[in-house]
DNA sequence: TATTGTTATACTCTATAACTATA
DNA sequence: TATAGTTATAGAGTATAACAATA
């Protein structure tokens, strides 16, 4: 803006310091990635966290709640209300584990697995959409550094 | 785990379809550089969100709230509170602008700016240390994707 | 009329402690 | 005793509507 009464302030605000760092670039590309997302599964009434245990379910049918939580590193208490939503959706379902009678065999509904396909098609798209100006390699060199930092996490 | 019961339900969980996703893998690496950061700035009561206002402002004293919630992408009424605490901490202060008694010129004290120095370095070697194992080059190559993410959202 | 900062509110995600029923 | 799932709760981040003061 032109506005004079800015320029009493501040007219150009510099990042310039936050922006040296990995962790501040992160956050903003995150977002957008994010918000990318959650806009492209509102349609299908799931977000990241019930995609994510959707798709989970689907490929691993009969994993307890337990494991799925550590698969999607959350607290066992918080996949509770995510499994809750999407067993009142009639999209999974909470079979029992024989012989042990604490647990649940997560399973996909056959309305869960035509959800999930459609969803994780659209996200694809939204996706390769999203990353249209990042070329394979860049995509690549970028997923890497990512594993990298997981790894590092996993090792302490 | 050799529990032969596990084996009655899934053994190894793949998620190897959510693995394909760029925004999967991202928030799975951001989540390690987010417990990091925060871990990182629990020294000085600072988290991510009061850290980077704090930076903004010694970067940019005499901005106004608004021009901050445009710069770190939030919404104004979250930037309140942040403000609040930072303020009450005497870390900056809010003054008023000269011609426009509505806005706030904000300004770190004395106090803010020594804080803020000592965050920033610890920062940046914590973040070093987490990144020990990727290269500049690999670096560069993460950090210009995510430069592409950012630009292809604000285009639109 | 429009803008700055604010209040109130609500939803989501996250984390911990404590409970129940089983093992 | 330990584990699976659950409940309750609290903190943090995010988003919108509506307001007072000021432009």
């Amino acid at each position: 803006m032109s506005n004079p009464q800015r320029k009493q302030t501040v007219t150009e605000i510099s990042d310039a310091t936050l922006r040296q760092f990995f962790g501040y670039r992160m956050k903003r590309a995150f977002n957008v990635v994010q918000a990318d997302l959650a806009q492209t599964l509102k349609r299908y009434e799931l977000r990241m966290l019930t995609y994510s245990a959707l798709v989970l379910i689907v490929d691993n049918p009969g994993l307890r709640q337990s494991q799925l939580a550590d698969a999607m590193d959350i607290e066992r208490p918080n996949l509770v209300v995510l499994i809750d939503e999407l067993e009142r959706r009639e999209l999974i379902l909470r079979d029992r584990v024989p012989n042990d009678r604490r647990a649940y065999a997560l399973k996909p509904t056959l309305a869960g697995q035509q959800l999930c396909s459609q969803a994780v098609a659209a996200v694809t798209a939204h996706e390769e959409a999203l990353l249209q100006d990042v070329d394979a390699s860049e995509r690549a060199a970028a997923t890497d550094v990512m594993k990298k930092i997981e790894r590092r996490y996993r090792d302490g």
